[in-house]
Parts: C-alpha cells; structure tokens; sequence
DNA sequence: ATCCTAGATATAGGAATCCTATGTATAGGA
DNA sequence: TCCTATACATAGGATTCCTATATCTAGGAT
C-alpha cells in the first residue's frame, strides 16, 4: 500500500466528490471511489464510516436510514446545500496544492 | 491555513526534490520549498528538521557540518544515492494519487 | 551601548487523518 | 452447510505534520 501514505487529506474530498453526482449509502461510497479512480484511491469501509459521521456532524452530508428489498437496512447519504458550498473551495485548495507541487517537482497529473 | 489540511505527505516528496538539484542547509530547504511554490507550500522549520533527521537516518540524504563565513554553523544535506533511487518511484505514486483524484473530482494541477 | 530582527538548529508534546483489528448481522450461491 | 458479499459500527493505534519553546550569532536600528 504505497499509495496509503500519500492519499491524506483526500478522503474528504472524494466523499462529498461522490456525494455531488449521486445519493448514495456507506457500502457504495467506498466502492464508487475504488471504480472510479481504478483502485487507485481506496477507502476501507472501518475508516470511511467515521468520515461520514463527522461530515454529517458538520452538516456537509445527511443520511437516512431506508429499508431495502433484501432486508438490511441502508443509510443513504446525500450531500446538502452547506456541503455542497464548500465543495467549490476545496477543490481550489487541491488544484493550488496540485500546482504547488508541479512546480516544484515535475509531477503532472497528466 | 487551509493548505495544511490537505499537504500530509508531500513532505518527503518536496525534501528530496529540491535537494536533487541543490545542497541545502535547512533553513534553506524551507524556503526554497515556499519559494519555489510561490508560498502554497510551506514548511515550517521545527516540522522540517525531524523530516530531516529521519531522511538522514533511512540514508536517502546526507549531511555534513561547515562553518559558514558569518560564524553559525550550517548543516548542508545533499540526496544520496540511495535517495536517488527512491525519487523516481515517489514521483510515480504522486502521479498516479493526481490522476485518481482528477477523474474523481474533475481537479487538475494546470 | 542596547535592542530588535533575521538567520540557524533543536526538542517536546500534541492534533489531525486514516489504518488495522474486531464485531454484528443478512442474503444468496456452491 | 459453509462461504462470500453485503452493510454498518467501534476501539485503538500509526503516521504526519503542527505549535510552542529553546538556544545562539550577526548586523542594523535607536
């Protein structure tokens, strides 16, 4: 798990990223960052509940329990009008973060 | 400093790449890095110096004492062979971590 | 002459972020 | 019947970087 050392601080960003496109329950959250990014970017399960509760605290995300046709019951999360404004400056940050590092190392995204 | 949150790991990345074109000291190491990032990227010196000795204790930088002409000794840290070989892949990993959140979030560094 | 700022290195202690380990429970296929 | 995938939850810890603090020198300002 190379990748581990380097991923801090973009688990919030990647779950309210999710949460923009789609309403969606824990289980998925995970699953969705793992697909979309091919593996690259992956969250267990045990460190990304709590990362929704604190988002849920702060009032960025909201949750709702929902009974499924297969009995277990799904708390499905959908990204509020609070989160969904501090979604835009975060990705500012990132991207000044990203250039940061361009210029001082050569590495691109691209 | 909404930055701060968010630059867990670049830590190692940003030593070793400046100190692949140049000897440093340390002071000199932060502000190259502050510099070179146009103040987006900033480490300050008592975070930096423990990063130091822990590179320096993994062998991937080397440094040496010299007296300097305004009496204060400085301790200048060039990347060792050893760290040579580590920059490489590190810079595979941070791209690889750019590319995931770019599909993700839609964030690039240009 | 004295104070203050910039330069230069150093350590202690702690906050933030994410992980491993573990636990519970249900549905469905082998 | 067992195993896997699904689904949520908590405790405790590792890593990374910070704030606070300390020491010492050189040089300019007052």
């Amino acid at each position: 798990m190379a990748i581990s050392k380097i991923k801090r601080g973009s688990a919030e960003l990647a779950i309210l990223s999710v949460l923009a496109e789609e309403r969606l329950y824990g289980y998925q959250v995970a699953h969705r960052i793992a697909e979309r990014t091919q593996g690259e970017l992956r969250f267990t399960l045990a460190s990304l509940y709590p990362m929704l509760y604190t988002l849920e605290r702060r009032g960025w995300i909201k949750g709702a329990w929902e009974n499924s046709t297969s009995g277990r019951k799904r708390r499905y999360y959908r990204l509020t009008a609070a989160g969904s404004k501090q979604l835009a400056p975060l990705r500012r940050e990132w991207e000044g973060f990203f250039r940061a590092i361009a210029r001082l190392t050569g590495v691109a995204h691209a």
